[in-house]
DNA sequence: GAGCACTGC
């Protein structure tokens, strides 16, 4: 607290030439000077003219696409008049070609081809950042005999086996940017022919063109197909790639592989399926261990390459001493490399979350307003998911003018999914936030936790992307070894109740023999299977029921899906207006951006303009007015948006999972005839109606409610812990006799979000009839 | 009175 105070007394120091920050005192004179002519030039050629929103992948990507792709798209109208067949002999020493040969992952093209030939079906490549091994495997397999599509007999059918290979990405950006930069190596670009040789496949997006034989999708949309099809018929190979980043799709999908790599094939007609795993980190060991054949009686050691990457050097330095207030220091070590390091040059820094963002950005930028009018700007830009995508891409933009470097203040979402251009010096608090499942109270935790070491070097990494950089590191190279290696897989942090159902849709039965790299605890799957039982997922004998086998298919949680199938019956019938809740709540964290940093006019006319969106009733409802007045809307949605403060991009996203869960509902028969599309006029839902979507919805939910305690505190029904409601609720401060929630986090506190009013009746209702079934 | 990041027929 004093500390605060002192900070910011400081901050009103006004000799333009030295900052005050903590009990250093900065002095700015080498900034006071003329600019000389030198940094003038390097910030006109600044770096990064269009920074690209990207992943890691991809973001090295666009940078060698533009200038290696720029010769070809020249030649564009050649290739597209050439059919597939002279494509090979057209891009001889092409400099796409040349470009190609200049990865380093081209000194191992022979050696990854060989190492998949005759017996042996899997092979691990370690490739680091830049090596390029995502878009080269896939093309040096795709050449290989044993890849050809064959006509086999399994059981008593003739059935096509094989002639595709799929490479799995954990982003969706990633998946189909790189497919449109292998695309154009291979002479078909994506989206111009209805034929070609490369293809994707992410949810709301699929380019399957005739004829493709490298298939990038999403580890998600490989665990869909596997549903459908267990023994992946049409493909001749399945390359894993980020398989470190260890998301619980990927562990599943390498449970999946491991038991095809052991099947008699009989499945695939005797073809076998190659698999390539591939890593950027180099602790393979698990990998290794865990695809090693159980009754080999001497395993040979899985094939492993390593492939060096393209970075430049990035000098790292630890603090001397641990850092008592990282805010103090990181503000410190800001100006540090703004007096002594040369322009240009942007800074990353790494926080852990929208606050200490937001504080950060408030003393960076006070210092700032006491530098003199000639000394080099800083400019801070913030960067954090829930952040509006324009204000997103001022972090990607050069800064307009000159003298100026740029701050980017920045949460995890800049250590894999976008890269920032520019950056030559990172400043890492090796702190991140992380959400995590606690099975035993049915509750999340959003709490920082240190890093692991092989996210401090993925962070470190970013500042060497376009020259060598320098990382500063808040902590001692002390605290730095003794950080874990490797970040708790998601399947250890998440609920496995989606995990669980997929298993058991795909026909494993016994969860517990399933080959995991990683086994979560017995509690939780154990937590799992009753919740999945309590939702008729399973029957008494823990096998999959038809209810379960239709919320496997659902593109949402378990109890989501659950909400649905009850939408459906003739008891609610209000399956449209659950759709909308349901597009809305997974659509992102919320909709509704926050007002607080508004000048006061603005805010009032916000409010004013949301009044219109809420319900007394609770979050669903108010969800439900603002999908249905946004739906309405037909001048000008992102005006409508804006009007409000509501998020353009997951208003966008939840139109299109309404789209997907009427069209599934249709499918299903759920529904009788897909709605109208086009806006449709908005009507208000009758108390009566209310009721029943709210009751609908503790049919997924009836175990996340609450009733007011005598002392004006809501008690959960499963567990007895206070909770509290999220000041992001409408329901927010307000006492009403019970209350259902569809998400349980505990951050500062116990908190209950996406509120509800209910009736206290209806809860008894509901663990009336939970008791009767077990 | 407060929200790490992804993903899905």
């Amino acid at each position: 607290m004093d500390q605060h105070r002192t900070k910011r007394r400081k901050t009103k120091a006004n000799d333009p030439s030295v900052v005050k920050i903590g009990d250093k005192t900065i002095s700015l004179n080498a900034f006071l000077e003329p600019p000389p002519a030198k940094p003038e030039e390097k910030t006109s050629s600044a770096p990064g003219e269009n920074g690209p929103t990207t992943d890691n992948e991809k973001g090295e990507l666009q940078n060698s696409t533009d200038e290696i792709c720029e010769p070809v798209s020249k030649k564009r109208s050649q290739t597209d008049s050439t059919g597939p067949a002279s494509r090979k002999k057209k891009y001889q020493d092409t400099p796409m070609l040349k470009a190609r040969k200049a990865l380093p992952i081209w000194a191992y093209r022979d050696e990854i081809k060989a190492s998949l030939r005759g017996d042996n079906d899997i092979l691990l490549v370690v490739g680091e950042t830049g090596s390029g091994k995502s878009t080269q495997t896939p093309q040096f397999l795709c050449e290989e005999s044993w890849c050809r599509r064959k006509k086999v007999r399994v059981k008593s059918d003739v059935v096509g086996v094989g002639g595709m290979i799929a490479i799995t990405q954990p982003r969706r950006v990633a998946a189909t940017t790189l497919a449109g930069r292998v695309a154009k190596e291979m002479g078909t670009p994506l989206g111009t022919a209805n034929e070609g040789s490369v293809g994707y496949s992410v949810r709301f997006d699929h380019k399957v063109p005739k004829g493709t034989k490298i298939k990038f999708l999403t580890e998600g949309m490989l665990l869909q197909e596997l549903l459908r099809d267990p023994n992946l018929r049409q493909y001749s190979a399945i390359i894993v790639d980020e398989i470190h980043e260890r998301s619980v799709d990927v562990d599943l999908i390498t449970g999946f592989l491991k038991q095809i790599l052991a099947s008699d094939k009989a499945g695939r007609g005797g073809i076998p399926l190659k698999v390539v795993i591939m890593s950027a980190t180099a602790d393979v060991e698990k990998i290794q261990d865990f695809f090693k054949p159980d009754d080999a009686p001497s395993p040979a050691p899985l094939k492993l390459l390593k492939i060096k990457g393209r970075q430049y050097p990035v000098e790292v330095k630890h603090t001397e001493k641990p850092v008592p207030d990282i805010q103090e220091a990181l503000v410190k070590k800001i100006f540090d490399i703004h007096q002594h390091e040369p322009l240009p040059g942007d800074i990353l820094a790494f926080l852990t979350g929208q606050e200490e963002i937001e504080a950060a950005q408030h003393l960076i930028e006070e210092h700032c307003a006491t530098l003199a009018s000639n000394v080099p700007k800083l400019l801070v830009c913030p960067l954090y998911g829930q952040l509006s995508i324009q204000a997103q891409q001022d972090a990607f933009q050069p800064a307009k003018t000159k003298y100026t470097r740029k701050v980017v203040l920045a949460t995890n979402i800049a250590e894999t999914s976008v890269t920032v251009p520019g950056v030559r010096y990172v400043i890492d608090c090796g702190k991140a936030k992380v959400k995590q499942f606690r099975a035993r109270l049915g509750m999340e935790s959003l709490l920082a936790k240190a890093i692991s070491k092989s996210s401090a070097i993925q962070r470190t990494g970013r500042a060497g992307r376009e020259g060598p950089g320098k990382c500063f590191r808040l902590y001692t190279s002390e605290t730095y070894d003794e950080l874990q290696d490797a970040d708790l897989p998601e399947i250890l942090r998440n609920d496995v109740l989606g995990a669980v159902l997929t298993m058991k849709a795909r026909g494993i039965n016994d969860i517990l023999s399933f080959p995991l790299m990683d086994f979560p605890d017995i509690e939780a799957v154990e937590k799992a299977l009753i919740q999945l039982y309590g939702l008729g997922a399973l029957a008494n004998d823990g096998s999959i029921t038809n209810i379960g086998r239709k919320l496997a298919l659902f593109p949402v949680s378990a109890p989501y899906g659950r909400v649905l199938l009850a939408a459906a019956t003739p008891e609610f019938d209000c399956l449209l207006e659950v759709i909308d809740v349901i597009a809305v709540v997974t659509s992102g964290e919320t909709i509704f951006h926050q007002i607080q940093t508004e000048e006061d006019s603005e805010r009032d006319a916000i409010e004013e303009a949301r009044k219109g969106l809420q319900r007394r009733e609770g979050d669903i409802l108010t969800f439900l007015t603002t999908m249905q007045r946004y739906a309405a809307e037909n001048a000008d949605r992102i005006a409508w948006c804006r009007a409000r403060r509501v998020s353009v991009r997951n208003m966008r996203q939840a139109l299109n999972i309404r789209r997907q869960l009427r069209g599934i509902c249709v499918k299903e028969k759920l529904l009788s005839e897909p709605p109208p599309p086009g806006p449709q006029p908005f009507v208000p839902l009758s108390p009566e109606r209310a009721d029943a979507l709210l009751r609908c919805f503790m049919r997924g939910f009836a175990t996340k409610t609450a009733l007011l305690a005598p002392d004006s505190s809501y008690v959960t029904v499963q567990g007895k812990h206070v909770v509290a409601i999220h000041p992001s609720s409408v329901l927010h401060g307000q006492k009403k006799e019970a209350i259902m929630f569809l998400e349980h986090v505990f951050t500062q506190k116990n908190y209950a979000k996406k509120v509800s009013a209910i009736c206290a009746d209806w809860v008894v209702e509901a663990i009336g009839n939970e008791t009767n079934i077990s």
